[in-house]
DNA sequence: TAGTTTTGTAAGTGATTACTCACTTTTAGT
DNA sequence: ACTAAAAGTGAGTAATCACTTACAAAACTA
C-alpha cells in the first residue's frame, strides 16, 4: 500500500461519509487528496472497487471490535459491551461508520458486504449464549430485541451526539440489563 | 393535481425507494410513466421539487397514523400500537416508508423534512405520557428507549420481511410492555 | 547500470444528465 | 365561441461524470 493510495483511500472514506456515495464524483476526491483522477483507477480499478476497498476495511475493524467482546468473561459484560458498541464506534470514527449504517439503505450493497457476515453471526452466537447463561426464558428473542436497540440506538447517535444525552442513555439500557432484574 | 402529475409523483416514488434518488434519472421517471421529460419540471420546477412534494405526501400520511394512536383510550393501547406501527407502515406501503427510512442518513434531506416533525413530537409527548400513567419511573427514558426499538424493528423489517418472524418479534415486544411487569 | 515493473500524470472522450425552449393541445372562464 | 391560462411535447444543450490512453518518473531487480 503506497502512500497516495492509503490517502485516496481515506479522502474517498471521508468524502463519501459526508456526501454519499453517487454524489461524490472522482475528480473531487483526486483534487481533495491532491492525486491525479487516473490513479485512482489504477490502484482500484472501479469507483465501486474504491468502496470495495472501504468496505474491507469496516470488516477488518468490526471483526476486531467484536474479538473484544467475545473474549469478556462474564455474560453480563459482553452485553453490556454490546450496548456500549455503537458508542464506541461513533466516537472512534464517526463517519466511517455512518458510511456503513447509510448503506443498510443502498440496494447495491445490501447483497454485498452487509449482508450477515462472518463477526456478525459470532456476535450474535455469543450474546444469545449470554443470555442462556443468565437465566433468560427466550434468549434467541432477546438477542433480536437487543440487535433492534442498537440499531436504533445507532441512528439516536447519529442526530444527537450530544456527551450527556449518550451517557443517560447508555446508563439507562444497562439498568435494563441487569443481575436483579426478571427474566421472561 | 392533473392525472399525469399524480401518475409521476407515483412513479418518482417508486423508483426512488427502489433505486435511489441520485441514481435516478428524470428521463427513466418520465418513459416510465409514459410522459414527456418536460412535464416534470413543469409540475415540479426541479428533480429535488419531486422529491420534495413526495416528503410533503409522507407528513400528511405520518400524521394520519399518529392520529388513530393518539386517540385511542388506554395509555397500554397506545404503546402497543406505537410498536405495531412500523410494521402497519412496511405492509401497507413499503416502497414509500422504506425512502423515508433511507432519507435519514442523507444530510440533503435531514435537516429538511425529516427533523422532528409536529407528529414526532405530539407522538412522543403522548407516549410518554401513557407511561407515566402506567407508572413507569422515568417515563421520559422509557420513550426513547421505545423510539429506539421502532427505529431498530424498522430496519430488520426491511432486512426480513417474513410474516412468521414479523409475528413473533412484534409478540415479544409487547410481552415486554405488559401491565403486570416491573416498572422500574 | 540496464531492463522491467510499478506508480504516477495530463489531457482527452463518449455517454449521461438535469434542465430549457419553442411550440401545440387541452381546459376553463365569460 | 373566444380567449387566456394551463398542460403537455420533443428536440435540443451545456455541463458533468466515470473512465481511457499515451506517456513519464520512480522503484525494484539482476
Amino acid at each position: 500500500m503506497t502512500e497516495k493510495k492509503e490517502l485516496i483511500l481515506e479522502t474517498a472514506l471521508k468524502l463519501f461519509a459526508e456526501r454519499g456515495f453517487d454524489t461524490t464524483p472522482t475528480s473531487m476526491i483526486a483534487k481533495e487528496a491532491g492525486v491525479s483522477e487516473g490513479l485512482i483507477f489504477r490502484h482500484f480499478t472501479n469507483k465501486e472497487g474504491l468502496m470495495d476497498a472501504i468496505l474491507a476495511m469496516s470488516e477488518e475493524r468490526m471483526a476486531r471490535h467484536v474479538k473484544s467482546i467475545v473474549a469478556l468473561a462474564e455474560p453480563l459484560a459482553k452485553i453490556h459491551a454490546t450496548i456500549e458498541l455503537p458508542v464506541k464506534l461513533f466516537s472512534e470514527e464517526r463517519e466511517f461508520w455512518k458510511l456503513q449504517f447509510s448503506l443498510k439503505w443502498q440496494k447495491k450493497y445490501r447483497g454485498q458486504s452487509y449482508r450477515p457476515s462472518g463477526y456478525y453471526l459470532e456476535l450474535v452466537e455469543v450474546i444469545t449464549d449470554a443470555f442462556r447463561q443468565l437465566g433468560y426464558a427466550e434468549p434467541e428473542k432477546e438477542v433480536l430485541l437487543l440487535v433492534m436497540l442498537i440499531d436504533g440506538l445507532s441512528n439516536q447517535l447519529m442526530q444527537q451526539p450530544s456527551e450527556a444525552f449518550i451517557e443517560q442513555t447508555l446508563s439507562f439500557l444497562k439498568s435494563k440489563y441487569q443481575l436483579d432484574k426478571l427474566k421472561s
